[in-house]
DNA sequence: GGTTGATCTAGAGCCGAGTCTAGTTCCTAG
DNA sequence: CTAGGAACTAGACTCGGCTCTAGATCAACC
């Protein structure tokens, strides 16, 4: 019934998950780990796969930015066993709607770093035809600027 | 020619802007403001409808993570002036990429919370139903974690 | 002339999320 | 027995990006 598990050192599961040996002991520390870590002899920690399994969710979670004490908080709610799912999904579907307004967020500001990378593709182009034949631009200095600057804040 | 521009007080810029007054001056001191800002008697900010405009540009770019110096690197440049748009060019090209990687990371993030949501739902929809039959919900203590974390892991 | 309230400067403080250090202990191999 | 490398703890440090404070100045109104 009880497999033999594989049991892993610190630093094999900093290997693993690319997280820092240091950023483990933080993370344990912080309480963010559902199972306490194990010690083997001389106090060294042990690892579970379970473990690795919930760090990479953590990582995923951190990575799409969840910040620290509600990740701790997840954690909390999944040692404490069954009962408290619907404050689990509460949790969840927060931060679900902070990642897609983020998403939302970004994409938009795509818009406008579209834009610019577009106006300078153009600049570009134009500067190296018209390099080889007249060194000043065909834009005045005092052109140059104000129109881009005046595009600049139309996003939509 | 030269029409009458609206001057700005550094509070009307912060409401318009949303950002700080503080922030204002940091940014300042940073370097991040194309025009230096110029100043009225007693030695206030005055700020145009340009540097608005630009810090509109700082914000976007901002909230799609580019990092102050980043952001300094890239007023120098349009401080400058013409003829370096092909540093422009590669400045905003790598935000560009930036960004969208991030939005590839977080969407991919959304399906183990997507899941996530989907997971606790059904537990939530069966407990509300079970509840009302027996205290203790269909899995056991063991059963009710292990299933869970292994499933989680499992992203794609 | 006195009181607000906005602004000024220089610099200190804060927060999040780790990272790094010092000094020690432990295991393994030669 | 000794050297090397990995791990241990507690706590200091870093970094980015602001935010806040103190103490002074200034403009406007009663």
């Amino acid at each position: 019934m009880s497999e033999i598990r594989t049991s892993l050192s610190i630093g094999q599961v900093a290997e693993r998950t690319g997280l820092s040996v240091h950023a483990l002991r933080f993370y344990e520390r912080e309480g963010l780990f559902v199972n306490d870590v194990r010690r083997g002899p001389g106090g060294r920690r042990v690892y579970s796969e379970d473990d690795v399994d919930w760090l990479t969710v953590c990582i995923i979670l951190r990575a799409s930015g969840m910040p620290l004490p509600a990740l701790r908080r997840y954690a909390d709610l999944v040692r404490e066993g069954a009962g408290n799912e619907e404050e689990r999904l509460r949790l969840m579907r927060e931060h679900y709607e902070h990642v897609t307004a983020q998403i939302g967020r970004l994409t938009q500001s795509l818009d406008l770093i579209r834009f610019k990378v577009g106006v300078y593709e153009d600049l570009v182009d134009q500067g190296s035809v018209s390099a080889r034949q007249c060194h000043a631009p065909s834009l005045s200095a005092g052109e140059e600027r104000t129109p881009l600057l005046r595009h600049e804040a139309v996003v939509e």
